[in-house]
DNA sequence: TTTGATTGCGCATGGTCTCT
DNA sequence: AGAGACCATGCGCAATCAAA
């Protein structure tokens, strides 16, 4: 058998990032540096889909340094003979601690690795089986010749992020992609009337503007808009005409949340409050107390009166960082995954199957 | 057939870095 | 300064499997 070129670890490291671009699922954990030695190991082994050649977690531990340079055929394939034989003895240098196997399997292969399509689990195998079980994905294999001109090397990778990345993941690149490049002078949008307004750019601006342009119509009947701000409590657009139409006092003193919706479509209207949270501001109890009273103010009581917190991605820190103080009975949307919504119930709901 | 090494799993700890 | 995130590692357990 002929092993795969090998590339080093380090180049797999700095290949890595531009294989799972900003958005990927589990990005952090496909591109930290375990994964890079876990992909390392996997190529040194020659575990590789079509081989039927498998490494188990625990070999990643027992890499050395010392081994990784010596790479001759003959050389890999005694190791990956050797490594995968049980045997306490000690590895001098061994690159990982015995029980790091823990993140290697779990965070890196099983929940991002996996997940993306670079790694494949060998079925049939007991759970507990100290057999080889896991092997690089044939075509992510190929993301990792060495010596490929760089513009070959993008090529493929967009021609594999295509082919085996998930629509939703998918569908978060491009998000965050159209993001990373809206860069004029103005964001423009647009009004479920049709009305349009400029807006600064910037990640608070996208969140906003999926929020009025895909959220509202996605998820309420009759929508419109009430008011816009952006960050720094600026003031894009405010409907008052529309606010007296529903009976809502826009109290000037009150700090208004990022967007006011309403729906007309139910007999009574329904108002929207959502807060978009780039950098603050999720909606939490706190904030969800405090706009109920400015809603109940204005005449509208609780039952008609809903929350949203609207983030630009699932997997992004904004999100981690604020999900513990959502506010029960309140919502959460993710502008890279529109169609989807969290639901903090706050009474027990039918749980329903898929 | 027995035995001991190793696995997956769940839970836990301590050090370092990074925000607020 | 303090809190939290992140990373590497530790421990006990039952199941599994290959070598003795």
């Amino acid at each position: 058998m002929t092993c795969p070129a090998l590339l080093s670890w380090n180049e797999i490291h700095a290949r890595l990032p531009h294989i799972f671009p900003e958005g990927s699922d589990n990005r952090e954990h496909s591109i930290w540096e375990i994964a890079a030695k876990t992909i390392f190991v996997m190529l040194y082994a020659g575990a590789v889909e079509g081989s039927d050649h498998w490494i188990r977690p625990d070999q990643v531990t027992r890499m050395t340094d010392e081994q990784a340079r010596q790479t001759d055929d003959a050389a890999r394939q005694a190791w990956a003979a050797a490594s995968i034989k049980p045997s306490k003895a000690d590895v001098p240098g061994r690159w990982y601690a015995v029980n790091t196997r823990e993140s290697i399997r779990d965070d890196t292969i099983r929940y991002a690795l996996i997940q993306n399509s670079a790694v494949i689990e060998r079925p049939g195998l007991a759970t507990t089986s100290p057999a080889g079980r896991y092997a690089l994905q044939a075509d992510f294999a190929g993301l990792l010749e060495p010596d490929l001109e760089e513009a070959t090397f993008h090529a493929r990778v967009t021609a594999w992020q295509e082919k085996h990345l998930t629509a939703g993941a998918l569908a978060r690149l491009a998000i965050v992609r159209a993001g990373a490049a809206s860069g004029g002078d103005y964001e423009l949008v647009t009004f479920p009337n049709g009305e349009t307004r400029r807006m600064t750019p910037g990640a608070s601006t996208d969140i906003s503007k999926a929020v009025i342009e895909v959220f509202a119509p996605k998820f309420l009947q009759k929508p419109g808009v009430i008011s816009l701000s952006e960050s720094g409590n600026k003031v894009v657009a405010r409907d008052d005409d529309l606010a007296k139409a529903i009976k809502l006092k826009i109290p000037a003193d009150k700090s208004l949340p990022d967007i006011v919706l309403v729906d007309l479509g139910p007999s009574h209207p329904l108002l929207i409050f959502v807060e978009v949270v780039h950098t603050d501001g999720p909606v939490n109890q706190a904030r969800k107390t405090s706009l109920l009273e400015i809603a109940e103010g204005a005449g509208f009581p609780p039952q008609h009166v809903a929350f949203v917190t609207a983030f630009l991605d699932r997997g992004g820190s904004q999100f981690r960082k604020t999900a513990n103080s959502l506010a029960w009975g309140s919502y959460a949307w993710f502008a890279s995954e529109p169609d989807n919504l969290i639901v903090f119930s706050d009474k027990p709901l039918p749980i329903e199957g898929s």
